[in-house]
DNA sequence: AACGTGACGAGTA
DNA sequence: ATACTCGCCACGT
């Protein structure tokens, strides 16, 4: 098997677990690459997602596959080099009912409430002498 | 073909 | 608590 293959293969299962993120929820790029067997390529699955097709005909593309439902690790909807990537992402993630607010430096944080998927611990547990462990 | 980049995250200092 | 470093590897130049 080639390393383009493998490539596509892994580009393929992190779009099928992303898929599989409930409505309404989010969830982290390590959590997904963690899913795929690959946990020290949270980077990747970036990259999977920034590379996701937009033409509707491919068989996973910007239409099918909920890419705004996956964060980075600290409660951030991850910055990147065109800014009106990660507002686009935060409208779309409001348009599900998404509850995103602003930081003072412009951080797009999302609220925990809808952590529902997230694996760890979360981002604002700023660990509280409560365990927080609820449920 | 080589080099730098990047939608990250964990470990160190 | 924050700042910096390293690993990862596909992609654009």
């Amino acid at each position: 098997m080639a390393r383009s293959d493998e490539a596509a293969a892994f580009f393929a299962a992190v779009y099928s677990a992303v898929q599989e993120i409930p409505y309404g929820k989010v969830t982290s790029y390590g959590h997904i690459a963690k899913l795929v067997g690959t946990p020290q390529r949270p980077r990747q699955v970036g990259l999977c997602l920034k590379h996701l097709s937009q033409d509707t005909d491919s068989h996973f593309n910007h239409d099918n596959v909920p890419w705004q439902r996956v964060i980075n690790s600290k409660g951030i909807i991850s910055p990147r080099s065109q800014p009106s990537g990660a507002q686009n992402q935060a409208a779309t993630l409001q348009a599900e009912g998404v509850v995103v607010s602003t930081g003072s430096l412009g951080e797009l944080m999302v609220d925990f409430s809808v952590y529902g998927w997230f694996p760890r611990t979360l981002p604002s547990e700023t660990g509280q002498s409560e365990e927080g462990d609820e449920d």
